[in-house]
DNA sequence: AGCGTAAGTTATAGCATATTACATTCACCG
DNA sequence: CGGTGAATGTAATATGCTATAACTTACGCT
């Protein structure tokens, strides 16, 4: 009848399930603040335990940040899911970096840790965090309904997911408005995606002489 | 006879040009470790001065943060201007883009600094920074020798840009070799030139009726 | 020559990471 | 049951960083 399918004792010693209670409150001061506002001992005293207690769950801060970063990948998996899947007059290509690109806007600070540190570079290939980023690449892969072989395929999807994610640096340092560009976001995006079609399109021509 | 126009005093209580080395030192770290490698407190000891003297040059942190990545910004201005300068077989822009992210490579901590930080975005309009960051926009605007007129012209600069800064942070996380993809840097970003061309292209066209 | 101020200094507060040694509870097994 | 080892927590402490306050020194200007 409990909700909780995990034991939590009721003695105040232990937490119970203090290591899912980290990264999920590491998850919210980083998306407010980006990775640089989760601090270790602010999330002990917020949750309760003292200082030292998070290192019984993650060597280091860097440690918590790699499993913080893993969730985050999840959550953006499951919108980009939801997005492909939804029926729509536009692509599903189009549907899905428009996803993205929004995800990188509005819940900005997790973005930046899922892309703009060094901790996917510094994890071990082998670990749950580059598990999820293959993950991540292969739903763009699928997004892009590409009839092309892998090779061709795959070029699309490294073209598209490079150019998407400087769309939200430029969005994110006030680039596309103002005296800079008249563009608007969803405009260039739109545009990315189309000219991608199209120089996949003419690949493909190339490739079947 | 003295090399520095600067004067230096002798005596050891006045460095002489601390606000510069300051800047200079932390490029350094920054290149290294990237934004987070520079302690304020480690450079003052580097550069043999008290722990708070850096202060007196900058108000805190941040400010010296802002002052390197205009610094940066520089630095990155002057690569790409001999980068276009230069005479060879390749466009312009192909010179332009090839230059950037081989910066955004060679010199990752800073690049990070430049562009994978809020510095910009929480910088004033009329700083110093935000001005650099606008030339520099202004010499891929040249670099791109569009027949366009500047509609067209700028919205394709913007694609570029962020299609080369999303190459940057690719190849950063290792996402540019091995299973993922056959694709070399190189070839993907010659790819993105020639399909933002070849979009423009038929842009102008398609203005042109 | 003297004075104001820019640019240093020491001292100190406060917060964060991380380690060590110790305490408590859980889970399991005889 | 009861006891024991591993997991998980605590207290105490070392180290390093940012930042401020109050004081000192030397530069430059009139």
């Amino acid at each position: 009848m409990t909700p909780r399918i995990v034991r939590k004792p009721l003695n105040t010693y232990h937490h119970g399930d203090l290591r899912d209670a980290l990264v999920q409150a590491a998850l919210r001061e980083a998306e407010l603040g980006g990775p640089e506002a989760v601090s270790i001992s602010a999330l002990a005293k917020k949750l309760g335990v003292s200082q030292p207690a998070p290192y019984k769950h993650f060597a280091d801060r860097e440690a918590l940040l790699a499993a913080v970063t893993a969730e985050a990948f999840r959550q953006f998996m499951a919108t980009l899911r939801a997005a492909i899947a939804k029926p729509s007059k536009r692509s599903k290509l189009s549907r899905f970096v428009h996803a993205a690109v929004d995800f990188g806007l509005h819940r900005n600070g997790i973005y930046h840790l899922m892309f703009a540190t060094r901790i996917i570079a510094s994890a071990p290939k082998s670990s749950e965090l580059h598990g999820v980023v293959i993950e991540t690449f292969g739903l763009l892969l699928e997004a892009l309904e590409a009839p092309a072989v892998g090779f061709l395929r795959e070029r699309s999807a490294l073209k598209i997911w490079a150019a998407l994610h400087g769309v939200v640096m430029l969005a994110e340092q006030g680039l596309l408005t103002g005296e800079v560009a008249q563009t608007s976001r969803e405009q260039l995006v739109e545009e990315i995606v189309e000219q991608t079609k199209l120089a996949l399109a003419v690949a493909i021509e190339k490739a079947g002489d």
